[in-house]
DNA sequence: ACAAAAGTGTTACGGTTACACCCATGC
DNA sequence: GCATGGGTGTAACCGTAACACTTTTGT
């Protein structure tokens, strides 16, 4: 076979192999201290009954990425939230019942927000990211590679805000840090830090849940955010 | 339809529809000044005879990860690289004769070492990354997306070495760092900060093509990176 | 009055940046 | 002897890290 015959051959398109495609989703929420994710127990043979991530087949006439919002609003209810890709995963035997390719999407919501309904008709529950079960197939592994780019992710761009509700107080923001890169912060060098990007608007209202005196109120203020095109979001661990 | 139905159907093996699956390969090599990237001439219809990255059709009895490898072999020579997967494309219509979805890999070879013969074989070019031509479907997109993943790596993890030969001077690894991150790095501070990571060997020889003085050698020393353990690598822009 | 969480500033340290001159050699 | 690229050190600056006490208010 001359190098020529090569050539064509990894470019036949007949000669294929036609795979399916799958798209898991890495659906984190945050509770007080812990960052969760939301596993499902599985609904069919094989591995029914065990934990899984949320997922779904890809349809033809759909990009990942639609198939990665679709599945989210299924599990969810919730549409327009933060997502980004992760990696594909290829190895040849993940689904024992046929060659199938998986990208796994991590999605940050508002653990308030989403439909308890669907939770609950999909036996649907939040773990701890720390504490979660064994999972189906290779999803444990894809956990590792979101928690890992969620971490990367969030010290270059605002997107911790996804996980609060629109208001929230500088120590759950803070907690919300600490839980994603598993860290203990410093109380004022933290307020200092987040005051010095002046992203936020601190509202004259005040959360009297958590103590007698009672913590101010902030929200993310995206305009805020884009005039600061010369600076960068930047938050180190 | 009840949620339940929904579930179901999500999971449904039988109704789903299969793809082909591709791996597109971002090939980067340094030349003395630039960053540059492999493209091919396609060999077949449509957009025959247009720039393209390398890639080649996933089998069905390997990784993504496998057929990257093999691409790379086959157009290259080589195996034993550094590889990194990018993301994965899947507009529906990215490729016009059917349905099929690629997952891009980037890939650092040290430009000397490479099969000039397959090069010739497959209509190969080397181009500078900031002047490449147009290329195929979303290809462009995907050299974009390789590169802002390879300036996130270096910054990180030291890959540059990949791209030069065994033996190189300090000259060419700040030039190389600075074509990567289309930056200028003031000389006396590259210095010291390389130095400062100790993961260099000093050689006792020198190259002389080009200056009269000649300029010290130096090899990346594996084992005194991975003796660094407590300090990770880290280099800013 | 006291318990429990919120809020607030300053100093020390360390890494990054800016910067200019001498060296070695081939021609 | 001169032109060319190679090699070298220090001081100013800036962001990060460390650190402790007062405030508020419900009980």
């Amino acid at each position: 076979m001359s190098l020529n015959d090569e050539h064509t051959i990894i470019y036949s398109y007949d000669q294929a192999d036609k795979v399916l495609i799958a798209v898991d989703c890495i659906i984190f929420g945050f509770d007080k201290e812990d960052l969760k994710i939301l596993l499902v127990r599985r609904g069919i043979e094989p591995e029914k009954g065990k934990w899984s991530l949320v997922g779904g087949l890809l349809k033809k006439e759909e990009t990942l990425e639609a198939a990665a919002t679709r599945i989210l609003d299924t599990y969810t209810g919730l549409s327009g939230i933060y997502m980004e890709e992760v990696a594909t995963f290829s190895e040849v035997n993940r689904d024992p019942v046929e060659r199938t390719i998986s990208t796994a999407y991590y999605a940050l919501i508002n653990i308030k927000e989403h439909s308890k309904n669907l939770v609950k008709q999909f036996s649907a529950k939040w773990f701890s990211a720390s504490q979660a079960p064994k999972l189906i197939f290779d999803h444990d592994h894809m956990v590792q590679y979101a928690l890992n780019r969620l971490r990367l992710r969030t010290t270059t761009e605002p997107i911790g805000f996804d996980l609060l509700p629109e208001k929230f107080t500088m120590r759950e923001l803070q907690k919300l840090y600490e839980a994603i890169w598993d860290t203990k912060l410093d109380k004022r060098n933290f307020i200092n830090k987040i005051n010095s990007l002046d992203i936020l608007e601190k509202l004259d209202e005040k959360d009297m849940t958590t103590s007698r005196k009672g913590s101010y109120l902030y929200k993310f203020d995206v305009e805020k955010y884009r005039q600061q095109n010369g600076k960068s979001f930047e938050m180190k661990v």
